[in-house]
DNA sequence: TATAATATTGAATATATATTCAATGAATTG
DNA sequence: CAATTCATTGAATATATATTCAATATTATA
């Protein structure tokens, strides 16, 4: 009956999360399309018929990734040092879970900075732009002292690559063990009373 | 009468300053010989004429880096929350002098985590582990309460992922400002008095 | 069951990029 | 200055990998 679409939907996810795996571990270049349909298990021609190009399925990672992940990730009008707080805690439960969420954000950090990415992946990332929230959280919270005192977007930048390297290093080496997200927060907590 | 020995040598370190440059803003796969020849300003084909191929152009930074700063870094008999301050302020002192060395441990990295990284590096890195004696290192603070409580290992992750994500984020956008070495080392810090 | 639609493969093709090479120009040496 | 060696280029070749496609198997529909 709906057999067959469904079949097609699992298949089609067997191909996202087997290049999101091989993309975030290799990189877009060095990723081929044959090693993805092997780790799935399929012939690379039939990588064609669910995905028109590998850049089309990357792109469609990337989609994902701003529809969910980085989308969760958007500043609030939390208290400061709660949303840093909580955006690492989630990260790094992620991590440890090995999810597709942890997965995706690597993904979409890499995709975000280095220079190899497709040029219409760059497209679709403009203006996604996680700093200036960040930054504004981080001045609020120097206001009432719960963050440290310097330059607020170098403590972003603090926050957001650290969290960024470590969340790098679990997608390379997953069995090892997985640092406490308080020990990132640290890194940029005031030392207010 | 020398200067044909001493172009040659200036020749080659424009090689290699262009090939860590791209190699760590691209990574080795989507880095073209013929980019690296244009941001010299040479011909694709003269580029064979310095370096055999591409994998020995990158074989030979890998070389220089583990003579150079990875191996200025290794731990020493020090104090340990010593060695970690000291670290981290040279790392970031490179990086914010855009210093050969900085990029160098960015490349480093990428080589020793990367997948993509071609057989016969990951060769050359093999037991070249830098975790091992952080452990023993972060193990003595623990004893002494200079470094916090918690799984070494993880802690030791913790401090050089953050310094490699914020490496390679710099090496990426030079322009932005760079955090403080203090912060990291907060991470990673005891509350003994 | 017969027919149509879809999934799958493996081989063929296209494309991109690494590498080679013959030819040319520039520097060095005697 | 003549001869030799080295630097350099641009075009040719080799290689690796993305992509297409005709043929076949499988599943759905009537």
């Amino acid at each position: 009956m709906v057999l067959r679409k469904e079949q097609k939907k699992k298949r089609r996810n067997e191909i996202l999360s087997a290049g999101l795996d091989l993309f975030i571990r290799k990189g877009y270049a060095a990723t081929k399309v044959s090693d993805i349909a092997e780790q799935v298990g399929m012939s690379a021609g039939l990588l064609f018929h669910y995905f028109g190009s590998k850049e089309k399925l990357y792109e469609e990672l990337i989609t994902l990734g701003i529809a969910g992940p980085m989308g969760a990730m958007a500043p609030t009008d939390m208290e400061p040092l709660e949303f840093f707080e909580c955006t690492a805690k989630t990260i790094f439960h992620d991590i440890k879970t090995e999810s597709f969420a942890a997965k995706m954000f690597v993904l979409m950090s890499q995709a975000f900075y280095n220079e190899a990415a497709p040029q219409r992946i760059k497209g679709m990332l403009e203006g996604f732009d996680i700093y200036t929230p960040t930054v504004a959280l981080i001045q609020k919270g120097q206001a009432n002292g719960t963050i440290r005192e310097g330059n607020p977007y170098a403590l972003a930048i603090a926050y957001w690559c650290a969290i960024q390297g470590i969340a790098e290093q679990m997608a390379q080496t997953p069995e090892a063990p997985c640092p406490d997200s308080n020990w990132i927060v640290d890194m940029i907590r005031g030392n207010s009373i």
